[in-house]
DNA sequence: CAGTGGTCTAGACCACCGA
DNA sequence: CGGTGGTCTAGACCACTGG
C-alpha cells in the first residue's frame, strides 16, 4: 500500500501536494478544499489540517478564513528579493573563503562537483533535477567552509517561490553548458582571488535565470504569478 | 476571564508559553510536559500540541519523541551567523541606498528616528523594548526605499534566538547612548556616501552586542547557551 | 441560507524510552 | 513496566462567507 512509504497520513497527504504544486498538476491560484483532500486520501480532518498548515507555512498554500485554500500565485517580488539576498550573502562569503588560509582541498572539492556537472548533462536520461542538486551541493562548499553552514539553511528554507520558478524553467529551455561555463569561471576568480570581477560574475550568474525567464513571465506564465507593480519591473 | 483576550485557546497556550520563555520564567534547557499544559490551562491536547508545535517551528522549544520537551537552549553558533546576514545584506541595502536619486526624504525620517531614540532614553520610565523597536523601525526605512521588504521580514523572523540573546541583553547593562551615537556615525557616513567607512560601522554597530555579552555569555549565563566548538569562539 | 473553514473534545491505540 | 509523546477518528459546535 501507499501507506508504507510514508511516515503517516499527515506526511502522505503533505509530500503528495507538495509535488503536485511543484509539478504544476495544482497550478498556481487553484482553489483546493479540505474534505475533497479528505474524501480523497481517505483520512480524517486532522492529519489533513496539520498537512495543510504546514504547506502554508511553507508558502504552497494560502488559505483564506471561510472561503477556501489556493495553490500560492509566484510572487515576482519575493523571487527577486530572494536572488539579492543570495547575492549579498555569497559576494561576502566568497570574500572570506578566497582569504581562508587553508582551502586547497575545498577548491579540489569545486573542480570535483564541477567535473560531476559537466558529466551529467552529457547523459543522455539526465534530469534537470539531478544538475540543481549539484549546484546547491557546490554553492554549500563555501557556506560549510566559511562556517555558515546555518545561513544556508535558512536560504535554502526560504526559496520556494524560486523553486516553483526554477521548475518553470524546466520547462523551459536550459542552458546547462553555460551555467557549468559559469561555474568554472566562478572558480578561477576564486583561485586568482579576485574578489572585485568574483562579485560581479557571481551577480551574473544569480540573475542569469531571470532575465532568461522574462519573456515566459510576462507571456506564457502570466497567469501563475502575482500582479507586480509596474514600477518593480527592471530594478533587481 | 484570560479567555477574552486570545483569540483561542490555542493562542492563549502559545503567547503564555512564548512570554514565559522570553522572560526567563521557563529557562533555557527546561523540560515541560503536554500533560502538564494541559492541566494547567485546562484544555484538551489538540490546541496544546499545536501551540507546541508553533513554538517548535519558531525555534522556542525542542520536542525529543517519546522523552520530552525542552525549552531551547540559546545558540551562539546561530546568533554569530544571524549578524553575519544582518551585515551582509545590509551592507548591500546601504550602498543601494546612499546611491539613490530621491533619498533626501528619507534621510530626514532617518534623523526623526533618531532624535525619538534620544528622547526616549532620556525618560524616567523607559524601557528597552521600546528603543529596540525604534531601532528596528530605522532600519526597516532603508530596507523599504530600496524595496527589500520581504528580505526584512525574512530576517526578522528568524531572529528568535538572537532576540532572547537581546533579551539577557537588557539585564545586563546596555548603553544606549552609544548606541545613539553609532547611529548617527551611520546617518553621516550616508549623507557623505562614504561606502566603505559605512561597511565599518555597520559591522562594528552590529556586532557589538555580541562584543559586550561575551563575559556574561562565559561565565554567568554559561547554562542558557549550546556548548560551542572552541575554534568558532573567536572567529565571529 | 448552505458551505467552508475554525476550534475543540474525548477517547482510542500505537511506539518508544528509561527504570 | 509505566509514562511520554505520536497519530488518528468521530463528531460537535461556532463563525464567517457568499449568493
Amino acid at each position: 500500500m501507499t501507506q508504507l512509504l510514508y511516515k503517516n497520513r499527515e506526511e502522505m497527504v503533505c509530500k503528495i501536494l507538495k509535488q503536485e504544486i511543484l509539478d504544476l498538476v495544482l497550478k498556481p491560484g487553484q482553489l483546493i478544499s479540505e474534505n475533497e483532500i479528505c474524501e480523497r486520501f481517505n483520512v480524517s480532518r486532522t492529519p489533513v489540517r496539520n498537512a495543510l498548515r504546514l504547506l502554508e507555512d511553507q508558502n504552497f498554500l494560502i488559505v483564506v478564513p471561510y472561503r477556501g485554500i489556493y495553490v500560492t500565485l509566484l510572487n515576482l517580488i519575493e523571487i527577486k528579493q530572494m536572488i539579492y539576498m543570495r547575492f549579498s550573502v555569497e559576494v561576502m562569503i566568497l570574500d572570506d573563503f578566497i582569504n581562508l588560509s587553508s582551502n586547497s582541498g575545498l577548491i579540489e572539492d569545486i573542480e570535483y562537483m564541477i567535473r560531476k556537472q559537466e558529466n551529467i548533462i552529457k547523459e543522455p536520461d539526465f534530469l534537470p533535477e539531478q544538475f540543481y542538486r549539484l549546484d546547491a551541493k557546490m554553492h554549500e562548499i563555501w557556506f560549510e567552509a566559511t562556517k555558515k553552514k546555518k545561513m544556508w539553511e535558512w536560504l535554502q528554507a526560504q526559496k520556494i517561490h524560486y523553486t516553483r520558478f526554477r521548475m518553470l524553467d524546466f520547462v523551459t529551455e536550459t542552458d546547462f553548458i553555460r551555467i557549468v561555463k559559469e561555474h568554472k569561471n566562478i572558480l578561477t576568480l576564486i583561485k586568482s582571488k579576485d574578489s572585485t570581477r568574483l562579485k560581479d560574475t557571481l551577480k551574473e550568474h544569480l540573475y542569469f535565470s531571470m532575465k532568461r525567464m522574462r519573456h515566459q513571465i510576462d507571456v506564457v506564465y502570466k497567469d501563475y504569478f502575482e500582479e507586480e507593480p509596474a514600477e518593480g519591473k527592471f530594478d533587481i
